[in-house]
DNA sequence: ATTATAAGTGAACACATGTTCACTAAAATA
DNA sequence: TATTTTAGTGAACATGTGTTCACTTATAAT
């Protein structure tokens, strides 16, 4: 065999990719950190090279700072919001039950992407305002998008879209209100997990409730 | 004269004044660098003093870390809270637009306290577990007594005690949300202003016209 | 008047931080 | 093959950090 190139279509190749991994490693031990109850902005870029093992002048050649490595965890957190909505579009819902179902989906959704709900709920309200902001947008987003759905559905007939909007509004904040606790509960206190659930499934049940017999303004 | 002690009542009181007003001093001084933007998890001991010119050490006079610090705080913030609600209560609602009303009371309250609702919302799901959970608590504390009030009133009658305090658990986690939305608003924008405002009225009437037909389980 | 207390001092410590810079070596380009 | 590019290195730096300790000095207690 001759040591030919491996004959790659697009140029910089092999060498971008081990970028791109690292660039990943290091966003992934931010979260790890987020993860073991650390404020995101309380973290040193030192501490977040040390995880995974590279040295810290290595950092500039992905980010100028921590700012923007968090910046690019919440592009990331974005996708991971639109992922859960095509999720739930994709299983389609039974009527019966359907808010509790939407729970329990939500809540399994959360558990297995931990961290980054860790990281954008916990930063959602403090730290960096930055980054706060950018994570406002993306939830700005991800609402607009659930309305849209919710009209394509016929969720909530007869209402305009812009009250759709505000009750999808309502929604996510408390979905996102709820993340935080959820987050927090002891494994394997199955109680007050039940608890928790029929807590926050009531929560919305008293939102669609009300956006039944919302008589539109004007 | 002659150089009598000021007749003091109870012992430990001109120096005890002293220590209490610097103790008061490191928390508004941590408020203060809160209020900048920082994360409260990211502020150092040495900051703080520093910001009311004090030497590091003398800290440890006062607490044994930040996260005490933080925990003064958050007891400051609960009272913070419960004045609001009494406030409300002193003030009796005129019926007629009186969510509207409650809106722009607690914009006022909230502007007025600027400082301390920026540090509860903020470490409300993010930072240390400890600050998280304190400020939780004093959330529960806050929705018991505003489920109270409400119950006293007849805001809602003829809902059970457990869906009343559902309702201001929605209704308290809507407001807290609000809160970062209002704090962030720039100044003097006020048509942006008045949207905000008819956007966090319009997400209560939804929750209050919900309550109105919730009929309850069992 | 004498003694005890304790809030605040100032210096010192061992260590963590962000940033820089010339460097190496592996991969991409020519 | 020879050349250029660049992700990651390792050392150095100035500065910031939490914590300690013996100290001063105003006030409180005796």
């Amino acid at each position: 065999m001759s040591s030919h190139p491996p004959a790659l279509t697009a140029s910089g190749n092999r060498r971008d990719a081990r970028k791109q991994h690292t660039r990943q490693q290091l966003m992934q031990a931010a979260l790890t950190l987020v993860g073991q109850g650390r404020g995101f902005t309380s973290l040193s870029l030192r501490e977040v090279t040390r995880e995974i093992g590279v040295v810290p002048a290595s950092f500039y050649r992905h980010f100028k700072d921590m700012d923007e490595l968090g910046l690019a965890l919440v592009e990331e957190g974005g996708v991971t919001l639109r992922r859960l909505l095509r999720e739930a579009r994709r299983s389609g819902f039974p009527p019966k039950d359907m808010l509790h179902n939407s729970v329990l989906v939500y809540k399994r959704y959360l558990e297995q992407n931990r961290l980054m709900f860790a990281f954008i709920v916990g930063e959602r309200s403090g730290g960096s305002p930055v980054i706060r902001k950018a994570i406002r947008r993306e939830e700005e987003h991800f609402v607009h998008e659930m309305a849209h759905d919710m009209r394509e559905l016929g969720t909530v007939p007869g209402l305009s879209g812009q009250t759709i909007e505000l009750i999808c509004s309502l929604v996510v904040s408390t979905m996102l209100n709820a993340a935080t606790d959820i987050l927090d509960l002891p494994a394997g206190r199955q109680q007050d997990e039940r608890e928790l659930v029929e807590h926050f499934v009531q929560q919305l049940r008293l939102i669609f409730l009300g956006a039944r017999l919302w008589r539109e303004p004007g």
